[in-house]
DNA sequence: TAGAAAAGTGCGACATATTGCTCTATTTTA
DNA sequence: TAAAATAGAGCAATATGTCGCACTTTTCTA
């Protein structure tokens, strides 16, 4: 499991908690609907402004942090 | 202060921390050094992939959170 | 279970991110 | 302070992200 797979994975589900179905996020956020169809699809490499905007409507942020030492 | 321009400076200096200068990350991440000058120069909307792959050489990680809540 | 709603996909146009080249500006160092 | 190293920027080619349209598939619901 990729490390993008786990963060299209919680937006989806981030999405689907809030009963927002694509198009509204499409609508909410400004992000056409075949990029969010797209992104949740794992078919797409996202820029971080959209990546962003998606996140800003479900109430996410994007950060970055010291990577964590999984295999020692 | 953009949430982005936060993130572009933790890189920057991440990577100064490091010792490590725009064209020794552009080798060790595999993005172009165009693109590392961009990018810390704050004029850029970088993909995913491009933030993925610098942040993993500086050991950073780019993740999803819930938004904290700053104004209330 | 039939109809509606939501999600996924091929295609193609357009916008823009990435990249190297070359040059200038700034910072570091001997 | 002069030379070297590093960083920033204009230009243009190429790669690719964004988006709408039209259609199919899957999921929900009455």
């Amino acid at each position: 499991m990729s490390h993008f797979s786990i963060l299209i994975k919680q937006i989806k589900e981030r999405r689907e908690m809030l009963k927002i179905t694509q198009e509204n996020l499409a609508d909410l956020s400004g992000v056409g609907l075949r990029t969010i169809k797209q992104l949740e699809a794992g078919k797409a490499n996202p820029t971080y402004r959209t990546l962003q905007e998606i996140a800003d409507v479900l109430g996410l942020e994007l950060v970055l942090q010291v990577k964590k030492l999984n295999n020692l």
